[in-house]
DNA sequence: TCAAAACGGCACGTGCCGTGCCGAACGATG
DNA sequence: CATCGTTCGGCACGGCACGTGCCGTTTTGA
């Protein structure tokens, strides 16, 4: 526990954050309440209002400071290979602790509060969307890729499943996993003629 | 209302869960609570609590009541085109109400709650995908897809992007995406030779 | 006929919500 | 160094929903 004189402005926002995450990972998303959090950091209750609305807005701002969500893409030339690695980065990071549970209830959340929808979706889906659609379009311009194809839609057909088999299967996502959806994307399924 | 008198065991059940389902659809999932159920429905809580376990049960109960969840698929010998009628019915139902944003709320729950995790996935989820499966093969077998080809993957990216957009994006879902979807995975998205 | 079970209604203790108020500590201004 | 507005921790409040008891009544089924 750091020390409780001085603590204002920014650095008390840290300290808020911290806290949050770390008794997030202790006691689950659903028996974290803001009176703990409060209780936990030495804090009084205004401090977190003051700084955000709801539950799901602390926990946003705490994920996100972990900052660990630069996922950025390697560009080696090889498009397949460089989602790959990056995907493979992606799921490391959702299948662990603290990150993984966390922005697992952080998206049930954003099921009942669109503000944590919104916000969830501009500050991070969209970002890392964006990332990709930008790795696939230097692939398609060197002609990796078809054309024609929407890179949003691919991007979705990329993320789609891991999410599916993250929210409502709920079973582990693997390397394994991501490596079949990327070759089944590239060969589509029909027959060979 | 019905009449209060004579509502025993199955009558009951019934009543309370078209309760929740209507009750659900005007106030919204986050502010459906066990006691405003039984308020409107004119029961005792206990009445309640003994025959579900907390909410989200009874609202999976409820949602599969409706039993719209009926979707079965075609099968007119052309795998593409069955798909693409089983799925526009499915994201017909998830986009209006009742079943929509209930299920939402659900599929939210299931991120804290695994028993209802578990129970969507039993009663909801897997059978639907398991659907899916069992008209994929017929398609196999009959030489339309690659003999080689894991048909529990493709449902995966059948059903990923759709709940990818359902959930994190929170866009509508639309025939025309659907179709999208369908011929990107049928086509792959390598380039020509 | 009669005991057991299910029911509606009510009340309770608990936990957390979001807000208001207090006095102390801090920091910028002059 | 003095002053004043802001931020802070602490405490208390009313409100709501939780899950559980208890009571008296009604229904069921042995």
């Amino acid at each position: 526990m750091t020390d409780k004189r001085n603590r204002r402005g920014a650095d008390l926002t840290e300290a808020i954050m911290r806290t949050t995450l770390r008794l997030g990972e202790e006691i689950g998303y659903s028996r974290l309440s803001i009176e703990a959090v409060a209780a936990r950091a030495g804090v009084g209750k205004h401090t977190i209002y003051r700084r955000w609305p709801s539950k799901g807005a602390l926990l946003l701002d705490s994920l996100l400071s972990l900052h660990e969500a630069d996922l950025d893409y390697p560009d080696t030339g090889d498009v397949a290979a460089d989602l790959r690695a990056q995907i493979h980065a992606a799921i490391d990071l959702m299948g662990r602790p603290p990150f993984g549970p966390l922005f697992q209830a952080l998206v049930g959340e954003a099921q009942y509060d669109p503000h944590v929808a919104a916000a969830l979706n501009e500050r991070f889906i969209a970002p890392q969307a964006d990332k990709t659609v930008a790795r696939l379009k230097t692939a398609r311009d060197q002609g990796q890729l078809s054309p024609d194809f929407d890179l949003n839609l691919a991007m979705a057909i990329l993320s789609g499943p891991l999410y599916f088999q993250f929210l409502i299967t709920q079973e582990p996502l693997t390397h394994d996993y991501v490596d079949r959806i990327l070759t089944a994307l590239f060969t589509g399924m029909r027959p060979p003629p």
